[in-house]
DNA sequence: GTGAAAGCGCTAACAT
DNA sequence: ATGTTAGCGCTTTCAC
């Protein structure tokens, strides 16, 4: 077994209550002497506190918990550095969980941070377990970062999708292009796939482009499921039936639209016109550079963490939940024309 | 608070070791009506255990700590999935920690996931904390994935650098190139790294090609590093004296050389030929496609999680540390040439 | 300035 | 088939 408090106090002549005082810095009134002992002790067995017994009396663990997504996604991991980069500086731990944009294992994670007792939450929810995140709510913080929550009152940090969109769809228009179809993810629950769409269908009317239902695709990154999409809306005859360019909702559909145009034998910017939804490190080196609508992502996960901090921190303070909208921002790169 | 055990006692009118049998599945001797009377009581109550009170009795938290290098690098994420998927299945529990290749940082994570008692750990270990990871690996499992610790005896599960490495310059060497430079990370306590850098030796004497050290360079993926090192490797006035291939030791320093041979104006592979060690999702759709030696990365987090499962049940039973060999594999895409 | 004792929520002998 | 009891390792009143 391991050393615990017991064996300090009983080496170093003290009880475990003095070597309790000293492990959480109650030094104040504190002989010099038991002290240096008690110090010495500790050094000498290699005395780790058992972080277990000291949550379950304490009921805080200074641990946060935090879902994402998707970690394949690099939206995920910058968001995780941010996350993690404040997070350390308050001194807080960090567990991270990734629920693979699945519900049931969403549930399963909230659960199992709730019963080991996590002092707040962050999530990138998948939207299908708002019920269970408002319960929990209730005694945890929780803040959500990216995605909404529509139904429920509670802290979220996220970006204004409506005004990236706009500027994609202006930045599109700018160069020429009028037939501009939208690929995204199935948006059932995820609120920012939502408003992208809407605010894709927003900004051509804005532009009095028609909206044509069917270059408004839903789609899996499947391989297969790009390709054929991508075939029925690009490979027909009529040239004026077909879109000139596409703005992909996230950039998981953006990688997966480039690699299948390329497997099409197509070229961008010429033959057909890619945007995204969110920049990443390499989005610079494909084939063409993709111009992208990018989001302080590390940013959004440091705010996120902050906030959190505040409404741990906040006791039992009446938390009116706010949301906190980041600004997006075009970066223009070649996929688009000159 | 929180619904406890008693109260769930309380209002089903037995006792406390009644409801924790229920609990733990020991239904075998129960009375049926009993056994209802408890779900229905949970189920009203929504009682949940208390994973701290009881980890702290059974000290065991069906829980495992994984830290990795990076998580920004997609190997690192990779892997991740990899370990999850197989953990999950075993009904464990995981704890992610990014080490950020920061010794310091590490060493923390590690004592973090020990105080939390976790029943195994997988490390992608920087290198520096071996005799912290020897000592926890007398009373925890650990599993290293990836690199290995030279110096300590401890279950790792790994590739075999030597033959990507070879694979790699005899596809070089096979496209007419004799001039083969090689970038890497500081490899001072990072075995893949110093393996690589072996082999790439290796490699070129069993091709009777010189070895120049100043063609072989440490570097940070900091873009004026590379931009500037590059430079001096590239930038000379002889032709002779310029390589005309470039092998990355890792996918973090091929998206920065990429990255830098672009900024320089130089085109891949006609003035200068790629090819990387890590395959990663769009290594393809970079402008040219590049030439990787690729790693089983998702196999390997699960070998890894697998063999760590096995040490967790394995009781006290004398193990003998074992090293698992994956085999690389060269993937030809553009970026040395036809 | 320090100690004794109770208890956090649970499990696991040992009874019956 | 179920209850009683004694902890797991720590913190925290309350004494002195």
């Amino acid at each position: 077994m391991s050393v615990t408090i017991a064996e300090v106090a009983r080496i170093a002549g003290v009880s475990k209550s003095t070597v309790s005082r000293y492990l959480n810095g109650f030094y104040d009134h504190m002989g010099a002497d038991t002290k240096e002992r008690i110090a010495q002790v500790i050094a000498e067995l290699d005395y780790r506190p058992n972080a277990l017994a000291r949550s379950l009396k304490q009921k805080r663990t200074h641990t946060v918990g935090a879902i994402v997504a998707n970690i394949l996604n690099p939206f995920s991991t910058s968001i995780i550095r941010g996350i993690e980069d404040t997070l350390q500086e308050a001194g807080f731990n960090l567990i991270l969980c990734n629920a693979d944009d699945d519900p049931a294992k969403e549930r399963d994670y909230v659960n199992m941070l709730v019963d080991k007792q996590i002092d707040g939450l962050i999530i990138n929810t998948t939207g299908c377990n708002n019920e269970l995140i408002a319960q929990v709510n209730q005694t945890i913080p929780i803040v959500l970062i990216d995605r909404k929550a529509s139904d429920i009152d509670i802290d979220t940090v996220t970006v204004d999708s409506a005004r990236g969109v706009r500027q994609a769809v202006d930045h599109m228009v700018s160069l020429g292009h009028a037939g501009i179809a939208m690929l995204t993810l199935p948006y059932d629950h995820v609120s920012p796939r939502l408003e992208r769409v809407q605010a894709y269908q927003t900004a051509l009317a804005a532009h009095g482009i028609p909206f044509r239902e069917d270059w408004l695709v839903q789609t899996s990154i499947e391989e297969d499921a790009i390709l054929s999409k991508l075939q029925a809306l690009l490979g027909g005859e009529a040239i004026a039936d077909k879109p000139t360019s596409i703005f992909c909702a996230n950039n998981m559909i953006t990688m997966s639209v480039v690699k299948a145009i390329k497997q099409m034998g197509l070229t961008i910017p010429d033959e057909i016109a890619v945007l995204g939804f969110d920049d990443w490190e390499w989005a610079q080196l494909i084939d063409p550079p993709v111009t992208v609508v990018a989001q302080p992502v590390y940013d959004m996960g440091n705010k996120a963490a902050a906030l959190l901090i505040k409404r741990m921190k906040g006791g039992r303070s009446p938390k009116k939940p706010i949301t906190i909208l980041f600004e997006p921002q075009l970066l223009k790169r070649k996929s688009c024309g000159e």
